[in-house]
DNA sequence: GTGCGCTCCGTAGTGGGGTCCGGAGTCAAG
DNA sequence: CTTGACTCCGGACCCCACTACGGAGCGCAC
């Protein structure tokens, strides 16, 4: 069986020789055996590490992905589904708040052309509803 | 005309005194002037700390903000609308990530229910095409 | 025999936005 | 006169995911 050395790994992988360390160290991948004190990889670490490649690309943290790893070693897929429904329940969050961000740019935007006053102190009405002293946050 | 100490105004703007000691550090804040050792602020100093307070809401960095500051103090409404528009993008490209994310997550969790052996390493077509080798990356 | 490329290790730095700490000085009320 | 609330200051610390640094050893090719 094929074993590599860190460098190949960080190739194959496509990843930093350092970023594997670092992971090594997070407790992502397990200290590998130091056949002459220099690190040999299985080919599990490959996929491993592509397993955390596609986990990042979902958003989760390397804390996340840890808990992950350990469930799909598992075979919990409850636990990857409650996962993934957390990680969704965040991710809806977070378009929450850059949808609102949004409006509030477009907004700022149009009263800035509109050559209000409220644009050079971002204090911009949500609603076009008539301008009253009830703007306050 | 009324001057307040740091306390007082961190309570009237609704944050810490160490963030308007950190805010004036990061030059968001002028020094004010310090009668005896203390730091008075002057009204307006209140008014910058909404305007502040509006930016973040945006999603602006404090070093975004203290452009803005800059460009608000000589009426560059012009300006304000540059950043504004560019906020937008960015806010639009993290949106795109955002939402890639999201539909990622449903299909996990869709394999995931479906038993699909997919679903433990993560590797989920994103698609519902017939399953074939060309998956990768 | 020397230069290249690889590996080892621990530590420190990055950016963003604060927050906390400890020791000291100051002010007004009781 | 003491107590408590406030203020001063610089520096350390938090999270996140790396990335860089420096100094060392090792094997191989030329």
């Amino acid at each position: 069986m094929a074993t590599y050395t860190i460098g190949e790994l960080a190739r194959r992988a496509d990843v930093g020789v350092e970023t594997i360390r670092f992971y090594e160290r997070r407790g992502l991948l397990r200290q590998p055996t130091k056949g002459e004190g220099y690190r040999r990889y299985p080919e599990s670490d490959l996929a491993r590490l592509g397993f955390i490649r596609r986990a990042k690309v979902l958003g989760f943290t390397l804390a996340e992905i840890g808990e992950l790893l350990d469930a799909a070693a598992h075979g919990a897929t409850d636990d990857v589904v409650a996962a993934a429904r957390e990680r969704l329940a965040a991710v809806d969050r977070e378009l929450e708040v850059l949808h609102d961000q949004r409006r509030r740019l477009v907004r700022l935007a149009e009263v800035c052309a509109g050559g209000d006053d409220g644009c050079l102190t971002l204090a911009v009405a949500t609603t076009r509803t008539a301008p009253g002293p009830a703007e306050a946050r």
